[in-house]
DNA sequence: CGTGTTTGACCCGCGC
DNA sequence: GCGCGGGTCAAACACG
């Protein structure tokens, strides 16, 4: 973890670039469907596992609120709880075309205030909003743990 | 009417 | 082999 900030810290935000690198194969991540719906073997849901090139990005910041707008849409896919944290955590999944990113939202036990965020993957497209509100959040973010 | 949020059920990996 | 913990999806509902 000593030789990765190379300069800069990274964060799938801030990589902001237009790279159209589309090179985005990985599009069956359970969509498809079994077409037989027999009860017995209903979910047909192949849970393979992706060759990790996921990069997952953590952080924490001081909200009253779960919802950090980073300019991204979110669409939130399930909550539940920890063990080690009596506030459930929460599921967010980038909604766009193509651009699978997750999003995970955990406050802290200890402390309300503190909002854990961690990020799995990066976008593929550019931010419909200003970076301007984001960068505030930079200002307070603290890099918890990167990959 | 479309999108996003909510809640429960279900599934999978690991530990014992 | 089963239990626990964690993660995801899917249907329904709420809201613009």
């Amino acid at each position: 973890m000593e030789g990765y900030n190379d300069g800069s810290l990274y964060a799938p935000f801030l990589s902001l670039k237009p790279h159209q690198s589309l090179s985005k194969s990985e599009l069956e991540q359970g969509r498809e469907e079994a077409s037989k719906v027999s009860e017995g073997s209903s979910r047909s849901r192949d849970l393979k596992k992706k060759k990790g090139k996921k990069q997952k990005f953590a952080f924490q910041t001081r909200s009253q609120v779960d919802i950090l707008d980073d300019g991204y849409r979110w669409r939130k896919y399930g909550q539940k709880a920890v063990k080690n944290n009596k506030f459930p955590r929460s599921y967010y999944r980038c909604t766009y075309g193509g651009c699978n990113v997750k999003k995970q939202v955990q406050r802290l036990t200890s402390d309300q205030e503190v909002v854990v965020t961690t990020y799995e993957g990066v976008h593929s497209h550019p931010i419909e909003k200003s970076t301007e509100n984001f960068e505030h959040i930079l200002t307070q973010m603290q890099i918890y743990s990167s990959f």
